[in-house]
DNA sequence: CCGAGATAGTTGACTCGGTCAATAGTTGAC
DNA sequence: GTCAACTATTGACCGAGTCAACTATCTCGG
């Protein structure tokens, strides 16, 4: 363990994907070999084919190609017919590139093997463990910084999400707070009441998916019998959870917001939530919502002295 | 969905991942670029350094290299004085490469700044998510079919884990034999039940972790009262489980013996556990650790029709 | 023990992917 | 109008990697 916290291990661990990747990208480039084009045309190719209306400058940005090597290789794919250069409108020294039908005739074979190829490659998995890549594929490149490219959807409750979130908020708020094991427990045992007792006249999910993997979600369940007056018309909301990559592109006020709204459809009168004073924007969100601090009592949980606070909300 | 049951959002997002990391390697190299060695030669400098007594064929062969320019290669590094060649013993047409004392003192810069180099990466990651990477990485390495490193260790439980074992166990019997969310509630009810009630005189787990990632699980649990004669005598072996990917290494049998060993050093009389009659290896290896069938009973549960069975063995 | 065939490594000839630096044209800020 | 910054092009260059032919050595069947 270095002074910053980084462990040794962590760092053989991301050097040895490191290694075992690039050996990956070269056995992929073997099957382009075969193909008139190397695998940096390919790649070039691809986003022609992928962009609306692209400059030789951003592509050569974003691929981390050299100016004057993409040049000449856009020239080639000009001679040969593939692409089309016309000099933009609003500045003459860029170019607006293109693919001509027989660019698109040329790339579509290399997209389909591309293609054909991960889909071997996933075919030969088992099933479970086809999600779990393609989740573990979408969360490397979130957590190394690549920005995903659609925006985040709200969707419904899913074989493996109630263990994810129990997972990522486990770990998020051992890390973060030093909560114990009993604070992963608890999310365990909400989230397994909520599937138990599910109703969808009374209790809702939304799950934050992005590029494929999650990255927030809360809760709507009714309130617990005998907690405040007249229960039945009291819902609460629970669990509410941003992954800290995913935070800033203001995802938890939208999962609060839809909640509010779920709650009114559902005919609730009040909304309450259950929160610690630890969790800064957490509350901020809450108070933006229009909750408001009705209870606030210090206990010891998760091996923490906290102080719990109780938000309420008129719908 | 193809018939395959391959999701094309699927393959496109691992597309994006080899998109992104061929990036992200051109990027490295770019760090590489003010050294003396190419990214090939620090990669060779890096087999020389870890491996045993290595020849030029499997290097050649592991890093994907063709054997002339790995020829030319090794003799520039010998006449650099950074290598030293001998004929292998047992054979002549081998040699044996090793890395000289001047090899080692040119590879290790090489080698700190790229330990440096993660660890910055590492350390502008929020704690919590530098071990999310880490397993990420690990999941999508062995997924890829990358035999792990080391030998599967079994370990405490952690933060983090009972949501991921719920998550893993959720997902794959939801697509393996069609399980429904309540099954995924099921397992998490038992994990936080496991927590609340801990004591380590009479409960245990054991999480089989391998390159950073957990790839098994089995748990120890008193008997719930009533439930049989003298349930304090009775110990009951839960939620074992071993990822698709890591079995065939004896992982299953190995939890179940720790299990075993745990229940008699907690003093239990007998061990029982309850399965279903679906789950053909796990029924295999309780019967090849002594366990008997002592009970069937049919039940619909998880949205199938499924056969319980519960097993016990005498300790 | 021999010879066929495989394997480990070497070498020459070559290609191609990529770099570097100089240059020309264009734009926007002042 | 000038100048700095930017887009794209071009010539000169080189090192990484490929391909095929060749030597030396080992293995194995007869």
């Amino acid at each position: 363990m270095r002074a910053d916290g980084v462990d040794e291990a962590m760092i053989a661990a991301l050097r040895a994907f490191g290694r075992f990747y690039t050996r990956q990208i070269g056995l992929l480039e073997e099957g382009l070999h075969r193909s008139a084009f190397s695998l940096t045309e390919a790649r070039v190719l691809y986003e022609l084919a992928h962009r609306d209306r692209p400059t030789a400058s951003v592509l050569g940005q974003d691929l981390g190609l050299d100016a004057g090597y993409l040049s000449r290789l856009l020239k080639r794919f000009e001679e040969q017919g593939l692409l089309t250069r016309r000099t933009a409108a609003e500045d003459g020294r860029r170019q607006v590139l293109a693919l001509t039908q027989a660019g698109q005739a040329a790339f579509a074979p290399l997209d389909e093997a591309s293609r054909a190829e991960v889909g071997a490659l996933l075919a030969r998995l088992p099933s479970a463990d086809r999600a779990a890549l393609v989740g573990a594929m979408a969360r490397v490149r979130r957590l190394l910084g690549d920005p995903p490219e659609g925006p985040a959807i709200l969707r419904d409750l899913r074989p493996g999400d109630i263990g994810w979130i129990t997972h990522r908020q486990g770990l998020l708020y051992a890390s973060e707070y030093g909560f114990d094991l009993t604070f992963e427990a608890l999310v365990a045992e909400i989230l397994a009441a909520f599937v138990r007792d599910f109703d969808p006249a009374r209790a809702g999910a939304w799950i934050a998916e992005q590029g494929g993997e999650v990255v927030g979600s809360v809760f709507l369940a009714p309130a617990c019998a005998g907690a405040g007056p007249a229960p039945e018309t009291v819902g609460k909301l629970r669990l509410l959870y941003v992954e800290p990559s995913a935070r800033g592109q203001g995802l938890g006020r939208r999962l609060t917001a839809a909640c509010i709204e779920g709650a009114r459809a559902r005919g609730y009168r009040q909304l309450s939530l259950w929160t610690n004073d630890v969790l800064g924007t957490a509350r901020r969100i809450y108070a933006e919502a229009g909750f408001r601090l009705v209870e606030s009592a210090p206990h010891r949980s998760f091996g923490q002295d906290l102080v719990g606070e109780t938000w309420m909300l008129d719908l």
